[in-house]
DNA sequence: CCCTTGACTATCT
DNA sequence: GAGATAGCCAAGG
């Protein structure tokens, strides 16, 4: 396992799980709250590598869609997750969820942090 | 070592 | 607003 690796799926773990419920995050913003500006697709790996649960169905596109293919399995479980977690939702599009722009979620993960 | 893939994103047409 | 193109970067074959 290399050590970018690790580091990378940790950083990205512990954003992912800081996400405020009802809220959503964008894998670009993740990345970039992770330290990693430029990783936005290695976070859905990072994510699959995960053994501890995690709220990925919070991880939308930039776009607010929904991370999947409209219609497909995952998309309507991702849709339903959303949906109970008071996230609203317009013909599978994100329409009123707080937007942390990372600014609270970034004092909240790497203030008491390591390293 | 080269090539393809991907739960991405931004930009152009 | 939808489709194509180009960057992006690590992982896996």
């Amino acid at each position: 396992m290399s050590a970018f690796q690790d580091k990378f799926d940790q950083a990205v773990w512990r954003v992912v799980a800081g996400i405020v419920p009802g809220t959503v995050m964008g894998y670009g913003e993740v990345a970039r709250a992770a330290g990693f500006p430029r990783h936005a697709r290695m976070v859905s790996r990072a994510m699959g590598r995960s053994a501890a649960p995690l709220p990925w169905y919070r991880v939308v596109r930039s776009n607010r869609t929904l991370a999947f293919t409209p219609g497909s399995e995952a998309w309507l479980r991702q849709k339903s997750l959303l949906e109970s977690e008071g996230v609203q939702l317009k013909n599978g599009k994100v329409i009123c969820a707080v937007q942390t722009d990372s600014v609270d979620l970034d004092r909240l993960l790497w203030g008491p942090a390591e390293e």
